[in-house]
DNA sequence: GAGTGGTCTAGACCACTAG
DNA sequence: TAGTGGTCTAGACCACTCA
């Protein structure tokens, strides 16, 4: 009796607290603005510091705030619509598409990429990196592993690595006729060199988009897209345009 | 000086943690085997639970473990590919698809989901629930908003609510000619409902793929359902057979 | 009731950014 | 150099599952 049931339903505090802060970011706070940091926030709402962080991480990760280490914390803008759909009925690298070659090595890929090519587990393949940016910053790391079977007229005079090379890869799939392609969508955590490369902290939420690009009912190419998750919103079909996003919610009855 | 200079590149403890068990996980354990508990690893690894709990946190993400509070943590089997593409190139409810219908309600839509179906912000809608389940377990919660507009024929006769009614719904929606959809995927984490019928924990990270159904240039439907990320790879294409993992990863020069 | 993972605390130190 | 978020510790208690 001496308890006073104050919650009926125990609530986790991190759980309320990110309730709570949503809220407050929706109604008090405008995009780009600075939050007051973490220890000033844990003591204002009276929770350690790590129960705290665990109400942002939940935040983050819904693209809600923006964490950056001897910076702080702010209110990010709605994700960005990206288009993965439409921009490639086609081989990539067709002209117009959105990603940049960066460069282009020639290795043995991953044993989960070699068993999807049906190659050689130890048969080196080209690999091309190519990378891609929406609003300025950097949003998606790509690596394409295309087996040499399906680049034979690839010649020695194209330079050995570099952009260069990695066009004239592309350059060299185009040529062969595409059939279909199958894609797949997964949550993954960066490793460290996409992390550096997205300019986040390896372990960073990403969206992995795996593309199986089919000709002649073989496997011409394997494509391993890493978007960031938090800021990024994948579309498909006709437009980019779709609007829907978090808001105060209303609880259908 | 009496410090041993063991790690020249500081990588975080639990970073590194992850990678060893993940080795592990590869090359010592099968799929459903139980782990030692936390404390045990804790010590094992002689690092603090939090840290080891942090590392878990990881494997869990890209869903190579299954954790259960009260039993223990298990290893978790390749995710299942979840066709979203093919299925659906007409109405949800036609014959054969993966949804079964749950219950239909009549409420207010929250204020992103009214923006988009471009009705008046506090006009109620039809809310039709499905859930969809592999491999013997749930894997998405779907809310379907359904102005009344799009199914003027709908009658009182029909059951006010329940399953009835929303195959009423799903019967009168296929009558529309479909004209196209547009669909994107974003990261986010389950809200409590979803989280209690997918059987995870609030704030579990989910993919909730938002399709816009149009027809005659407007919008007669929002579908927004939320997809376990820890146990589902969203398959888009001709088949859900691909097989791309993780796996014991070779770093390309 | 024993054992599990989930939550929470109050501290400490580190890595990074910017004035 | 001051201030930020990121990592880590060593504990405590709670909610849940199952024999």
């Amino acid at each position: 009796m001496g308890t006073t049931q104050l919650e009926s339903v125990p609530e986790p505090k991190y759980w309320h607290l990110r309730t709570v802060l949503s809220e407050a970011l929706d109604s008090e706070f405008s995009v780009g603005e600075v939050l007051p940091n973490e220890r000033e926030l844990a003591a204002r709402f009276g929770v350690a510091r790590a129960t705290l962080r665990q109400a942002l991480e939940q935040l983050e990760l819904e693209g809600r705030l923006q964490r950056r280490r001897g910076v702080g914390t702010t209110v990010a803008p709605p994700r960005m619509g990206v288009a993965v759909g439409t921009e490639q009925h086609d081989w990539p690298g067709t002209a117009g598409d959105a990603w940049q070659s960066v460069d282009c090595t020639h290795a043995v890929p991953p044993a989960a990429v070699a068993a999807a090519l049906e190659s050689g587990s130890e048969e080196a393949v080209h690999i091309v990196r190519r990378s891609r940016t929406g609003n300025g910053q950097q949003v998606a790391a790509e690596l394409l592993y295309v087996p040499a079977a399906s680049v034979p007229d690839l010649t020695a005079i194209d330079a050995p690595s570099g952009p260069a090379r990695a066009r004239a890869v592309l350059r060299e799939l185009q040529r062969l006729e595409l059939e279909g392609r199958e894609r797949s969508v997964e949550l993954g955590s960066a490793r460290a060199d996409d992390a550096k490369e997205l300019d986040r902290l390896p372990g960073a939420p990403v969206l992995v988009v795996t593309t199986r690009f089919v000709t002649r009912g073989r496997t011409a190419a394997i494509s391993v897209a890493t978007y960031r998750a938090d800021t990024c919103r994948l579309t498909f079909g006709d437009s980019g345009g779709m609007e829907i996003h978090h808001g105060p919610e209303r609880q259908a009855s």
